[in-house]
RNA sequence: GCGUGGGUGGCAGAGCGGUCAAUUGCACUAGACUGUAAAUCUAGCGCCUUCGGGCUACGGAGGUUCGAAUCCUCCCCCACGCA
């Protein structure tokens, strides 16, 4: 299933080939976010034109919109009309968004720690909805209650029909204590455990689909490292992903103490990481696929990547730029519109506006990973990430 | 000409004697966003400031009052109705 090309000398940097049911993913990898069995603001034409290799799903939001339709749901693929890979989360990191991240006002990047004088930026905290249970959670939806737990989690990940699917965990903040991190993680691994079997007792699905354990830990190596053990003596896991709200300073290390211990032929996914300089930071540490909301929710919001750093096209000065948003970029966007055109979009508020700056970003993450793909394959991705990132960060 | 209702910050529109440099929305200026309850959210938005405050402001000019965007007088505009 899962088969590594060539490993880098100077890092744990790797390329693989993942094949699954709707094709071959070449990795490293950027997975596009589509929660809803749609990724916003885009039609599957744009989407293949990004040239995106794979699509994530969630299991929580398309379970609580769809209810029962899902017992005759025909599969993502078919829905969506996607006709390449799909991963489906399992709803663990709702248990984290929908609860202590929003209790708290935070993200799964949080300055929870800030230095003296810091100005923190945070959503204004709402109502915690969720209740954990060793046999799994609540999610308080209105005014009813809505019970996930790792059973029924695999079950509508089998109707929703992915590739690869999620074993049900629970994401934790890193402000938590250790001993409740502790005790989270034990509850996330005999959830990954009933996930595997629940998976397994469905030989059909099972056979189409590939399970990957969650790795969370937190903060604390030895938790990271436990984890990753406990996952990788885990035959019948197909890969695995990497899970847990950090800080930025510790996400190098949290990934490099698991990615030692997992076993190498199996994929590694980094869940909801994936700005530029953490790609770099994950496929140094030995990941191989990253999907993050970054590229889509920065792009409606009149963010675009660029190689010298982002730009808000919402600002002044691109009133009157005439110019490409990149010259030698070679998206539909880039290839068809000024700067000037995408902030008359945005200033009008015309949905265009949020489709093609869609389009550069998630363009702009392909190229980029394609271009890691070849510094690897040309034993010069130490090289291309130092070239990379030294104009990307100037700004 | 008569009657009625109005003229408030870039616009719309609250306020109708003190807590008003003036609610709110839009616009504008920035910032944030990392397994998406986010096409969202935060901050700023008269001038000056040693960030305590100071100054000029609610059509114009006077007046009443300790105090006026708010009350009175005259003037100038606008809308509607009647001639």
């Amino acid at each position: 299933m899962f088969q590594v090309i060539k490993s880098a000398d100077d890092s744990r940097a790797r390329l693989g080939l993942l094949k699954i049911g709707h094709g071959v993913v070449e990795t490293p990898a950027y997975v596009v976010v589509g929660t809803h069995a749609a990724v916003r603001t885009l039609a599957p034409a744009d989407l293949v034109a990004t040239k995106i290799q794979v699509v994530i799903a969630n299991t929580y939001h398309l379970w609580r919109t769809l209810g029962d339709e899902l017992d005759r749901f025909e599969g993502l693929h078919k829905k969506m009309d996607w006709p390449g890979p799909i991963m489906t989360d399992s709803g663990g990191f709702q248990v984290f968004s929908l609860g202590f991240a929003r209790e708290h006002g935070v993200g799964k990047i949080a300055n929870i720690f800030p230095a003296e004088g810091d100005r923190v930026m945070r959503m204004s905290p709402a109502a915690n909805l969720v209740r954990i249970t060793d046999e799994g959670v609540y999610f308080r939806d209105g005014g009813e209650e809505l019970f996930l737990d790792a059973e029924k989690s695999i079950r509508i990940q089998e109707r929703l029909g992915a590739d690869i699917v999620l074993a049900f965990d629970e994401c934790t903040s890193p402000t938590v204590s250790y001993e409740y991190q502790k005790e989270a993680l034990d509850r996330t691994h005999r959830w990954a455990q009933r996930s595997l079997e629940a998976h397994l007792k469905n030989k059909e699905s099972s056979s189409k689909q590939g399970l990957f354990g969650i790795v969370q830990g937190g903060q604390y190596e030895d938790l990271r490292q436990e984890s990753a053990k406990f996952l990788a003596e885990m035959d019948d896991l197909a890969g695995f992903g990497i899970g847990g709200s950090f800080s930025k300073n510790d996400l190098g290390q949290a990934i490099k103490v698991v990615t030692e211990i997992l076993p190498e032929n199996k994929p590694r996914h980094l869940l909801g990481i994936g700005e530029p300089e953490d790609i770099f930071l994950g496929v140094e540490a030995g990941m191989d696929t990253f999907d993050c909301v970054a590229p889509t929710r920065i792009a409606r919001n009149g963010t675009l990547y660029t190689k010298a750093g982002k730009i808000n096209i919402l600002n002044n000065k691109f009133k009157t730029d005439f110019t490409k948003v990149e010259t030698d970029c070679t998206c539909y966007t880039c290839s068809n519109y000024t700067a000037a055109y995408l902030a008359h979009l945005f200033r009008s508020h015309e949905m265009l506006g949020a489709t093609l700056a869609s389009v550069h970003n998630l363009h702009f993450l392909v190229s980029l990973v394609d271009n890691i793909r070849q510094s690897i394959l040309d034993d010069n991705f130490e090289g291309y990430k130092k070239e990379f990132l030294g104009l990307y960060l100037t700004k």
